[in-house]
DNA sequence: TTGTAAGCGTTATCAG
DNA sequence: CTGATAACGCTTACAA
């Protein structure tokens, strides 16, 4: 590896010109600019990323830490993440699937002195509240934080109006006896989901039941068990809503296993618009979520700080959901969208079927 | 930030034994180590990685390049290289998207100097080539690449041997016109389960038929368009192979649509085995391929070399694929899988259905 | 067992 | 415009 000696001797000039060559300093004339560049390239020079970031405390690179890197939304959050960083110059330090507080807290020490920001997804309390020192000293942006986040920066997911418009929406066509299969308990989209099913319920005057509410824990499988639960009911609900597609689609699964027709028999809602959704038999009405602009929005909130490295001001930032209208909801809608039923509620908005 | 010298200064001894503490140094005594240790905490020091890896020459980190993070193969695959080189206590620095070669190399030359190793998934000639010069001087391991890497180390799936068994599967029940919705023409793993296909129909006898052949690009899309391809025909084939899951899906969808049943009227295959594929209606006869496995084994293939930074030695490994049978090739060994049916063939097998 | 000091490859600050 | 030279924070002979 050549190194900036290397390339200064050869071309006759000191290493000083040389760097200003790199950092396009105004400084430097454009032949001995020229005459450095030629021999650069031929000794195929590249600056040490190391010794600039010692030098200048930039490291050009922000770390990015999930709780795991399992399925589609996660990889569209660092597609977004990774397409953003990559228009400011900047790399992506990624650090997932962290069981524990102790090897988040670790793969955040690691990552120290190497990056110029972080962004954190820390679905849940106690992760958010882990983090919570290093978000006083360094450019930190929280992804679907819990709720002990006032004074840091978060981008966050509309899963209240996305869940409220979701269960509006089977109401709206007789459904009365919603059941609900939920998300993991400390996650926090789970929970907003939750919060935006029973609120829906309680506007519209029907009081939340327990035993409609079933456990899940986001995966296919446990939408599958969640369907046999509320099966066993002797009172049968006429619609459910899953609080992601994978557990909408284990749960048709699993009805379609016992005999029953979606939407015929029974009405299906689920949550995320994963690609494959409306592709499904029959295809699936969800809530859409932009996995993809929440990555690139929180490069965008961070990179500002990154200079400085000062914590990234406080405030909090909503992506928007979107109702999408397919025909696992029996809804008429999907094929004749003007329909008068529609009912909007901000930031929640329906679209088309895709 | 506080810096060695800090730490130094506070507990009253020189930078050198601090550095020794953090290195895990015999020469130290347990008396100074602990105190170190504790001043060290109080200060919240933690050793600047850049300046580490200037003078050691030592980055602990690999770089990933990928042609794109879309869908659940490319994050599975993620997952394994980040799960194992965590385990090796080492970072991961990603960037994926790279629409052309320039952007390609310009990735490779911003890693330079900030990573011990290089995985790059070059699933293309062009990609292949393009990094070859790098393979000669320092770690590299290609993950499918095109088929320019005699001296490169390599890492690739048993595409051949999965499509191969797939259409010695679908021939089992009878089909003699199997048709196939292909990858994208520059892919190594469609051309690999293309040129499967062919062999298969060969070996049983029967001359490929170019019209059987129709163009997709892995997306849910041009699944669907594939099969408003090949329902124009006037006869249509009995079963179809689609290159991978996503298409498979799209293909059963414009089935459904166009009136015809799964596997009743036409069997459908696909390859990847994504997650989601055994919830389907019918669950998708597939070929499993283990992408986790695929990055996990690319990590402790170049691990060994991230010390001296010397090339990886030219080898390559195939990661086995595994037939898994389920309902939409129209299988009875789905429900019986004892049957005689079976045949294996090497480093493809056969699974029951998940 | 501990300390001293010479780098690692840059950038930044001066002088010229 | 260009060149010396002092940092940056750390590891590692070598000395003590």
């Amino acid at each position: 590896m050549a190194t900036i000696r290397d390339v200064a001797r050869e071309a006759g000039v000191s290493i000083a010109t040389v760097s200003r060559v790199y950092n396009e300093s105004p400084l430097v004339s454009d032949d001995t600019r020229e005459h450095v560049r030629q021999v650069a390239s031929r000794l195929d020079y590249i600056p040490n990323g190391a010794a600039r970031s010692l030098i200048t405390n930039r490291t050009h690179a922000i770390g990015v830490l999930l709780p795991d890197l399992y399925g589609e939304f996660f990889s569209e959050v660092i597609r977004g993440i990774d397409l953003a960083a990559r228009r400011a110059r900047f790399q992506v330090l990624v650090s997932s699937s962290h069981a524990d507080t102790d090897t988040l807290m670790a793969a955040v020490s690691s990552m120290r002195g190497r990056i110029d920001g972080l962004i954190a997804m820390a679905p849940d309390e106690k992760t958010t509240s882990a983090l919570r020192d290093f978000t006083r000293k360094f450019p930190v942006v929280l992804l679907n934080p819990g709720p002990v986040q006032a004074e840091c920066a978060t981008l966050s997911i509309a899963n209240f109006d996305g869940a409220y418009a979701m269960v509006r929406h089977l109401q709206s066509f007789g459904h009365r006896s919603i059941a609900m299969v939920k998300g993991p308990d400390g996650n926090i989209d789970a929970q907003e989901r939750l919060r935006g099913y029973r609120t829906a319920l309680r506007d519209s005057g029907i009081e939340p039941e327990p035993s409609l509410e079933v456990p899940g824990d986001f995966t296919e499988a446990s939408g599958y068990e969640g369907a046999m639960t509320l099966l066993q009911r002797q009172l049968r609900p006429t619609a459910v809503f899953a609080a992601n597609d994978y557990m909408a689609i284990g749960l048709v699964s699993a009805l379609r296993d016992s005999g029953l027709r979606v939407p015929d028999d029974i009405a299906v809602g689920g949550f995320d618009d994963i690609a494959i959704s409306k592709y499904l038999s029959p295809p699936l009405t969800t809530v859409r979520v932009d996995a993809y602009t929440l990555g690139e929005r929180a490069v965008l909130q961070i990179l500002p700080f990154t200079r400085t490295r000062k914590p990234v001001i406080a405030h909090h930032e909503v992506v928007p959901t979107q109702l999408v209208l397919r025909r696992s909801c029996g809804s008429t809608l999907a094929m004749a969208p003007d329909s008068l039923h529609r009912q909007r509620r901000r930031p929640t908005s329906e679209v088309e079927p895709g």
